[in-house]
This record gives structure tokens, C-alpha cells and sequence, in this order.
RNA sequence: GGGGAGGUUCCCGAGUGGUCAAAGGGAGCAGACUGUAAAUCUGCCGGCUCCGCCUUCGGAGGUUCGACUCCUCCCCUCCCCA
């Protein structure tokens, strides 16, 4: 039912940064054969964002793989922890969640993790049904078994104590709650992100003091978000969404930066090393052009979440609006208030949501940015006539019709 | 408990009575150039009924013709000492 140890263990590193504790892994796999008893894989994630993206999918297809080896995966929601706020990452504290949006972004998430994961081989765990009920003492208890000077070895900790700015002590409980999960649950193996990294120890470690076998921690490279400086987030808004419309997920995936773009193959396609080896050569030897490398990958990435024939269709209108300037098949429409016999185009655009504000209208409308069925409107007071329909484009890719 | 330094527009960070909607940088947006790339250059970057007006500089009051700048109280952060 297994495969050998050295099969899986090839699976396992294959696309990972770190294994802490390999030894420990190789120990774990050979059991695991010998008693028939898949190994527990634990990888947690915060409740914060409700959309996947491709960062994610980075750890949900290692994860996946795991599944394929047979192995059972705990998909933990860390619907308590959440609520403390993780400092990962971050320069300064991140504001908890409620209970309620809690709730509801873990609805959102197992909705999403399934178009990766095999629901019959995973389990759903949230760790509030543990933390609740911890007391005070088992929260001392927990406690003392880490200490301040540890903690402060984690980067972001160092960094914003010699910064000055401000630690509130609930976040160091953070990474000791992250860690007893891994206690309840007696994971065998913790994958995360490469900034998980110590949270993924202090598992490790409270794991071996609570007299458990000690988890091997598994991190996976972080990948950049579009920008290509920060890593993939909701919050820095530079993410592309695996729910998200397939001609949507193309353009972003062509709006990236040819360096980007490598990573991108590295990181979320299939393709495998010696491939990418060759790819990189045939680009810089000018066989292959950049533009339509990037196309291959944006229909892959959108063939795996979509179709087919949905990643095609994305990748012939992308050429049709932007090689040959049409117009997309379908332009959203909006039908205003004609309340008056015209009205001022600025206005118009705010309220079709093109832009932020009547402001921001007036200032595209400055820039030149504006067109009115292809003209180029530049009049900021210019005004609609009403009758007759309009197709209005903002920039190089918003396009509305008004009715 | 004592002493000190701070809280400025999305972020960082100037500004210490009018010339401030507030320097500069970053992010973002638009235009040019392109491969809707990157890099680069240019412009914009609180709101509005937009040559003017309105609302902002931790909060609430006060002084003043006028305050982001002065005073009072409050809230918050950091550092040092105990």
C-alpha cells in the first residue's frame, strides 16, 4: 500500500525548503510501512482570508501529494488562534477577528481546499475545540515551557523589540498554542510556509516536552505576489485567486514580470526541473519568447482550477483586447438614473464603480485615460446626452456598458 | 511609582501660529514606450455642485482674527530608572 521510504521521501522534497528533522522523517515512514498506519500531516491555516490564492496552493499541493502517498492530512482551521492574531510576517500587530468572521471565512476556505485536496482522505479540525477549554494552569503550564529568550529569537519578535515597537504578550502565546495543537493532535509532520518555520519548532519542541513524538517540520518556499517583492496576500492585494473568473487569473498571470514568471513555473505548474532548465535556456537564447512562455503558464494555471477550454477561450480574448484593441465578449452593463437629459461622466464612472470617486473620475478623465465608444474624452465636465448606448473603457482593462 | 520621547493623510516620514490638503520617499492609479511585462520617463494621488468650497494631522475642550503648530484634560505607544 506504501511505497518505499526512498520513493516518498523523493515525493516529499521535491519543491520544499526545508525538512527539520529528516532523520526523524525517514524513522516515521519506515514505521508507518511497517504498522500499515498512515502518518498524521498537519498543516494549519488562519481563518483570515476567505479567498485561496496561488500562495496557498503552493502548501495545498504538497499536502496533496502526501494524500497520494497515502498519508492522512489534518487540515487544521485555526478559527481560535485567529482570533489572537498571528505576528508572522508582519511589523506590527495584526487586528484580531471576531468569532463571527472567523466562522464564516472557515465556510469559505473547506468550500475551496476541496478543488485541491481529496476530501475523503482529509480531516477538517478546529482548534478552538481544544483551546476553549483550556484552563488557566494548563495555559501556565503551557507557558513554562518555553522561555522569553527563545521567543525573542524569532525574526520579526527581535526585529520589533530592538525597533521599539511594541509587543503585546498575547502574541507570544501565539506560537505556543500553534505548537499544542501539534501536541493534541500528535502530528507526525507539520508543513508550512517558509515564515512559519518557528512556529513549526515550537511545535516540535512542546511536542517533546508533553512526552510526544516530536513532528518533523516541512516548509515550502513563500511565493511572491504579483509585484514579485512581497509574498502572495490578500491584504497587499497582489494575489490571483484560485475562485476567481478564468479570464481574471490569465491577465493577472500575464501581468507579471518575466523574472516573476520563472518563479511562477518553479512554484505552482507541473512542469518539471530539467524542463524549466530548458524553458529558462530557450528564453534566453530567444527561442521562446517571454510573452508566450507566459501565456503556457497562464493557461495551465487556469486549466487546473477551471478547464480546458475556458484556460483557451482566456487566452484567445487576451489576444483579441490587447493585440488587436477589441473589445471583450461580455462588457458588464450599467444602467443609470437618467434623471436629467445628460449626465456628467465623471459621476458616471463612480457610480458604475470604474473609479473611487467622482474625484477620481474627473482625474481620469484628465489623464486621458477615459473613452467614450473609442473616443478619447478629456473634457473633465464632459457630459452624456441620453439616449443611445455607450460603451465607456477606463484604463487598459475596465469596460462597462451604459444603457 | 519616577524621568524622557512620541502619536501627521494607505505606509514611512517632514512640518512647531497664517504662504498647509500639509515637504520627501514608498505603495497605488493613469499616460508614453512595450510583449497589458519589467525597467524608464511624465502626471495624478482627501472629498465636492472643482478657477472656489468642505472635511482631515490620537480624542475632547480652550486661547487666538486664524492652530497640525500654543494651553488643559484624556487615550495610546516606546525608552530609561525602580
Amino acid at each position: 500500500m506504501f511505497k518505499s521510504t526512498e520513493e516518498q521521501l523523493k515525493i516529499i522534497r521535491r519543491g520544499t525548503l526545508e525538512i527539520l528533522g529528516e532523520e526523524d522523517l525517514e524513522k516515521k515512514l519506515d514505521k508507518s510501512r511497517d504498522t500499515k498506519m498512515p502518518l498524521k500531516i498537519k498543516a494549519g491555516f488562519d481563518p483570515t482570508a476567505p479567498d485561496l490564492h496561488l500562495g496557498h496552493s503552493v502548501l495545498l499541493h504538497k499536502m496533496r501529494q502526501f494524500q497520494e502517498l497515502g498519508h492522512t492530512i489534518m487540515f487544521l482551521i485555526g478559527d481560535f488562534t485567529g482570533c489572537i492574531g498571528d505576528p508572522t510576517g508582519k511589523s506590527e500587530t495584526r487586528p484580531p477577528l471576531t468569532m463571527e468572521q472567523v466562522a464564516k471565512n472557515s465556510i469559505t476556505y473547506t468550500e475551496q481546499v476541496f478543488k485541491i485536496l481529496d476530501s475523503n482522505s482529509t480531516q477538517v479540525l478546529y482548534n478552538s475545540r481544544w483551546l476553549n477549554n483550556l484552563t488557566p494552569q494548563d495555559i501556565v503550564e503551557l507557558a513554562s515551557k518555553y522561555t522569553v529568550a527563545r521567543m525573542l529569537e524569532r525574526d520579526d519578535f527581535s526585529k520589533r523589540y530592538s525597533a521599539g515597537t511594541g509587543i503585546p504578550i498575547h502574541e507570544f502565546l501565539y506560537p505556543l498554542f500553534q505548537g499544542y495543537d501539534s501536541v493534541v493532535m500528535e502530528a507526525d509532520v507539520e508543513l508550512g510556509g517558509n515564515d512559519q518555520k518557528f512556529n513549526l519548532l515550537v511545535g516540535r519542541d512542546l511536542q517533546r516536552s508533553y512526552g510526544k513524538s516530536p513532528q518533523v517540520a516541512l516548509t515550502l518556499p513563500l511565493l511572491e505576489g504579483t509585484d514579485g517583492v512581497k509574498k502572495m496576500s490578500k491584504s497587499f492585494n497582489n494575489y490571483i485567486g484560485i475562485n476567481e473568473p478564468a479570464k481574471e487569473i490569465f491577465g493577472k498571470v500575464m501581468s507579471i514580470s518575466d523574472d516573476l514568471m520563472l518563479r511562477y513555473y518553479e512554484l505552482v505548474s507541473s512542469i518539471s526541473n530539467e524542463d524549466l532548465a530548458q524553458l529558462k535556456d530557450d528564453i534566453t537564447s530567444g527561442k521562446v519568447h517571454p510573452k508566450d512562455a507566459k501565456a503556457n503558464l497562464g493557461k495551465e494555471v487556469v486549466s487546473r482550477y477551471h478547464s480546458h477550454d475556458q484556460a483557451a477561450a482566456a487566452a484567445i480574448e487576451f489576444a483579441n483586447i490587447f493585440k488587436k484593441k477589441e473589445v471583450p465578449d461580455k462588457v458588464p452593463a450599467f444602467k443609470p438614473d437618467w434623471v436629467n437629459t445628460e449626465l456628467v461622466l465623471a459621476n458616471l464612472l463612480n457610480d458604475a464603480g470604474l473609479v473611487r470617486s467622482n474625484s477620481d473620475g474627473r482625474r481620469m478623465i484628465k489623464q486621458g485615460a477615459v473613452s467614450v465608444n473609442g473616443e478619447k474624452v478629456i473634457d473633465q465636465d464632459y457630459k452624456l446626452p441620453k439616449g443611445g448606448e455607450y460603451l465607456i473603457k477606463v484604463g487598459k482593462r475596465k469596460f462597462v456598458k451604459i444603457l
